[in-house]
DNA sequence: CGCGCGAAATGAACCGCTTCACACGGCGTG
DNA sequence: CACGCCGTGTGAAGCGGTTCATTTCGCGCG
């Protein structure tokens, strides 16, 4: 039942099996009617490569690993089709795993890429397996750092500045004229959430506001319901009046959970979330959001992983951090009637449809 | 710069390669002390198998591809979820791909799943490639297709009724006291769409009521938008009192622009969508939908296809069709005051082989 | 004491392709 | 006319594992 080999066409076709591999790979190397023959005899028999004897023998696999944290969170998937879009003109396959922010599972696609040779190797790690990537590296494997500033010297990375991110939001909630304002995300091991903290924290003492922090376990819709109820249940003067929530989907539950209590959105009480995901845009009142180039740091997180790879046999390239800034969203759910923002920087702030 | 051979950690540890292939995959075979000392060198030199050499003489890939129609829809996500998890419980990788719903990215992924030997193939087409996909099964590679019930004789399939789902969407607006219905969705090419369509027109005839279509060229939240002002803009009387949108993030978006609109939802248009996303629920208005069992249709079509690959080997197995039941999950967007809705039916039906 | 047996280890043959040093005319050039 | 070169082909030597028939050895038993 197996299908026919590449030394069954060059026989069929009366050639070397070296003529047939140049007919696949270089055809410009065969006479026009030997390469017409060859291609005829490929035809007839379904003759079909094997990737597995190829990348053996020509040492390369000509693919690099992509390892993401979560594959439904609609900012990976973007960022992964910026990958995907970049990798494809450079001629490279991308294998795609989730590790689902799961340690052993980030372990367990590092094995596995690494085994099968992958040219180069995209990450965005879980934490606690940086010794492993080291290794990786140090082993030959050119790796660059998504979503994560490389601390460690040697890696180079792309991420948006989260600090910036959360100024920004913060700044934005203060200048809706906001006295009192929460954030709310959790886990803080989650170095994304601490520095979205940080630099809403930053933007609240300059401007002299309040920021409490509301935590949570994970950043679930779940979770987000619970906060929004148990903000809708404050007395009013102990309210906050303005909301940062660490991502879109919390903001988007407590989005809910206070218009269901008939808190009104923005009036009474401000909400702004992070990621600017496709459905912050869609809800019953339009999301405010921190919105990530997700794509555009796809494809340079592949063009600098393409730049170490042909750097990376021989020379130790300087590895390189590329950092994007994160950019305001405005809409309905920070917008009060009268309020007047700042244009932030280069983003077309998107009122109300 | 080559990294340590296993004939290296041979060498260095003094036994032949076979035995440190046993140490490697049969453990059991090698005596206590022997194999503490290979797997002592194998640390020590950081010795990593090579993947396409172990395929190559194995003659099994152990992974499947998986192409889907498109990496951001998180019904896909989902779905490949649930192939992921049935997957490695049975010690298989997944190879995923996404086609976007273009038959020449269709045709390149199958062309390198197959070069690459996976032992099976999960497949959403794109339609057109039907030949591609016999002729890949003729050579001997299994294939289950998904989510779309497989018309070709001797494909296997799991796929979800989507008449059904629309007979279900429509006769739940007719509960709740529509007189006239309009389905949003398109291209009617699609075949989702058509079946969906098909069974609203069902569910509308039985009950005497009403339905139109209004048509889009693609399923986005700017069609949406637009058919939703649209909508909006009707004279009362011309205006459909129910919206049957054939995906939610066409129903989500009709949802804002009808309330931007100052249009009551339900109480004036209910609105109903379909696949039942995690959004949905979080909409301002929350979003009834027809639920699709995602995750366990991709277990299912994994186990289905491991089924298929084992029988696969010498017989040719009758190929079966797994047919899952939607199910209505009702929410604010429909639930009109006093309105009383029949449960939906409780379990997806798997009709046995 | 000789024999058979199972546990442990061996190592050469293969898996299917790419590569590359080399062969073989035919042709323009000095 | 001899030479070198170029356009075409050739085919054997790897690439790095797995497999399996075979060898080795210690031990219980008649």
């Amino acid at each position: 039942m197996r299908g026919p080999l590449l030394r069954d066409v060059a026989q069929q076709a009366g050639v070397a099996t070296g003529t047939v591999s140049n007919v696949l790979h270089n055809p410009a190397k065969v006479a026009p009617e030997t390469l017409a023959r060859v291609q005829a005899v490929i035809a007839e028999l379904g003759y079909v490569p094997n990737a597995a004897a190829r990348q053996l023998s020509r040492g390369r696999s000509g693919s690099v690993g992509l390892l993401v944290l979560d594959a439904r969170n609609p900012f990976f998937n973007d960022l992964a089709a910026g990958v995907e879009e970049a990798a494809g003109s450079m001629d490279l396959a991308v294998l795609l795993a989730t590790s689902a922010e799961r340690a052993d599972r980030e372990r367990l696609y590092l094995d596995r890429f690494e085994q099968s040779r992958v040219d180069g190797l995209l990450v965005t790690p879980v934490g606690g397996s940086v010794k492993q990537l080291k290794a990786i590296r140090d082993r030959g494997t050119p790796i660059v750092l998504l979503d994560r500033l490389a601390t460690t010297p040697g890696f180079s990375s792309v991420a948006v500045d989260d600090i910036e991110g959360g100024r920004l939001a913060g700044q934005h909630l203060v200048d809706v004229g906001c006295r009192r304002i929460a954030f709310v995300g959790g886990p803080v091991t989650l170095e994304q959430v601490r520095n979205r903290l940080v630099g809403a924290g930053r933007a609240a003492e300059a401007a002299g506001v309040a920021l409490s922090h509301l935590a949570t376990t994970r950043m679930t819709a779940d979770e987000g319901r619970r906060v929004g109820s148990e903000i809708a249940a404050m007395p009013r003067r102990e309210r906050p009046d303005g909301v940062f929530a660490a991502n879109d989907l919390l903001a988007l539950a407590i989005l809910q959970a206070l218009t269901l209590a008939g808190i009104r959105v923005p009036d009474e009480v401000a909400v702004i979330g992070y990621d600017d995901i496709a459905f912050a845009a869609l809800a019953g009142v339009p999301l405010s959001s921190i919105h990530q180039p997700s794509y555009q740091m796809g494809r340079r997180a592949m063009e600098l992983l393409a730049a170490t790879m042909q750097a990376g046999g021989d020379s130790r390239t300087a590895s390189q951090q590329v950092v994007f800034m994160p950019e305001l969203a405005a809409r309905a759910s920070t917008l009060r009637y009268g309020t007047r923002v700042r244009p932030a920087n280069g983003v077309p702030v998107e009122p109300l449809a």
